[in-house]
DNA sequence: TTGTAAGCGTTATCAC
DNA sequence: GTGATAACGCTTACAA
């Protein structure tokens, strides 16, 4: 049974100093200046005694809780989203342990407990916040850039000037297109992974747009169809886009959850993928390589990504503002076996 | 710009009572006896000034840290248990929400960081932990099993006297066979989720086998195989499966990302998913309804299976120990399309 | 190079 | 019914 706890005074005891140099030993205080003799003592016996900090009064008397908040806003059709939480995590966790914190998780429904990870900052219960989702709409985000509380926004949010950290989605949906094109595709045709008012599925659209253009093709609006971040929306608007004459050679549909409706619509019209049709999606979703066939995307580095706003936040913390507001992360083309080989 | 924190003090001189007071009158204590009036001045006041008690301050002085630790041991090839942690971090959250507490998670790789998670315990960091992942044989388990320190198992863990919440593996596979039996198969194979050292994978083997049995259908060896987390595992047991003369005219896969491996192996040999097999999986991952065709399989309700753990977890937590050490929650199975109708 | 002492903002135990 | 007062265990000026 565990006997009484183990304080630093016990750890200043055991050693014959005082609780101070216990502190400053342990948390190497830069400033200090210990001799080596009484630090070795200090750690062996802090060692021995299983001597470990109580954080609570160490985030009382430091005024930092050592620990993270991520928060994540569900929106209306998360699934896409959901694919990258174990990559969020990983990415996170990895850092913030490496910092020597912790990470403390929310969820915020859309118009329900809004706000609610405000409490985490007014109760000091995280030096700092990491927002994830598609909208953040309360009031509570803009309390937190009035106070300028150390926040990162993973993904975008429209206006804010909070910092944030995202992925370049018109060069990588240019990339994706370009791919086509290089395949001797020039009937592409697209289906957005959502909406345009999402910033980044208007961005993903301009990308086809700019690969068409820059490649001397012709951009055509009656090839452009738009998602609605499920399967199911994808089947639809796939369906409609077989009907096309002449049919399109190519998809390039903005989101692998959609992209995998596309290609049930396209085998229920007896094509092959990519024989009759090549489509290329877009997120790399963990299962994006074990559909049939494997599909060729755009990989968005989620764990990076994570790692990447982590850092950030542990800038802000440190009150090292980094010069860019918002930073970018690169993605990459993953070629798997939806678009097969040149057309020529 | 933020002004002084508002305390506890600031909201008993707007009232003009102690800090006592305005703590009885905010933790709603049971014992104390303050005046409606008194009571209603104080929570009026708290509002107005925005009062929020300060976490660190709170858990230094009452021992609680009022957070719950959620500690994901990563397993192998955890593609499967991945899929799951959206559902598992809404039960949990909502669940630690509503009592107050927040959410705070680890990962610990095997035979990496392990007994990491001691640390939170030990700093007072969390009230409780629970644990979710294939393994945990490092002894800071065993550790807080002697401290009784409040922990609950999500999933199973052989030999251990934690509290623990799963499901019935044996049973659920039972059901998912009898299925197939009923639409008239009686040639059914198997193809575990993984080595049956794991627990989940012998038991499920288990249900299986118990299925046949009582059915009056002889229980072959001949026809079962062994999966191993991914669908490349699948594919391969699979194809070995399909060369069996006379073909099982079913298969029952243990875990449903084999199964997608499975399924792919069928489409190869230009066999028909249900018509010239029939194919039931295990886990209903959000994917599971999104194959071709969509996949009949075991649900395995995440949500609820963490839920309950907390549940459980919290009433360890105020000492209020359950009778059951070990909790069982309901699985049913989904029907969709990769079964068919009957044979009959 | 190390120690003293004053907080940090609550909760909890008694008195009144 | 309510209020002093002492913990809670640590950090951090400031002294020595």
């Amino acid at each position: 049974m565990s006997a009484n706890r183990v304080t630093s005074q016990d750890v200043a005891d055991q050693v014959g100093v005082s609780r101070t140099t216990v502190s400053l030993v342990l948390n190497k205080v830069p400033g200090s200046q210990i001799s080596d003799d009484t630090q070795r003592r200090v750690i062996k016996a802090a060692a021995e005694l299983g001597y470990v900090p109580d954080a609570a009064a160490r985030a009382l008397a430091s005024r930092r809780a050592q620990i993270v908040g991520l928060v994540l806003a569900r929106g209306p059709h998360h699934l896409a989203s959901d694919a990258f939480i174990t990559q969020i995590l990983d990415g996170l966790i990895d850092v913030v342990r490496h910092n020597g914190m912790r990470l403390l998780t929310d969820i915020v429904e859309p118009h329900h407990q809004e706000g609610t990870y405000l409490e985490l900052v007014r109760a000091k219960r995280i030096d700092g916040i990491i927002l994830s989702g598609p909208r953040f709409d309360d009031n509570a985000l803009q309390s937190l850039e009035e106070e300028s509380f150390p926040t990162v926004i993973m993904g975008q949010l429209p206006k804010t000037a909070l910092y944030s950290v995202d992925i370049d989605n018109s060069a990588a949906a240019r990339i994706a297109v370009a791919h086509l094109v290089n395949l001797g595709h020039y009937r592409i045709a697209c289906i957005t992974n959502a909406s345009t008012t999402y910033t980044a599925a208007a961005d993903r659209l301009r990308g086809y747009r700019d690969a068409l253009e820059s490649a001397g093709l012709h951009y055509n609006e009656g090839l452009v169809r738009f998602g609605d971040f499920d399967p199911n929306s994808g089947y639809k608007q796939m369906k409609n886009i077989l009907e096309i004459k002449p049919r399109p050679t190519a998809v390039f549909v903005a989101s692998d959850v959609v992209a995998f409706g596309a290609m049930t619509a396209i085998r229920e019209c007896g094509l092959a993928i990519p024989y009759d049709i090549a489509i290329v999606g877009f997120d790399d979703v963990p299962f994006a390589r074990f559909v049939d066939p494997p599909l060729t995307t755009v990989n968005i580095p989620a764990t990076e990504l994570a790692r990447k706003s982590c850092e950030v936040l542990f800038q802000l913390i440190k009150k090292d503002f980094p010069d860019e507001k918002h930073m970018l992360v690169d993605t990459h083309l993953v070629v798997r076996q939806s678009c097969g080989a040149s057309l020529n």
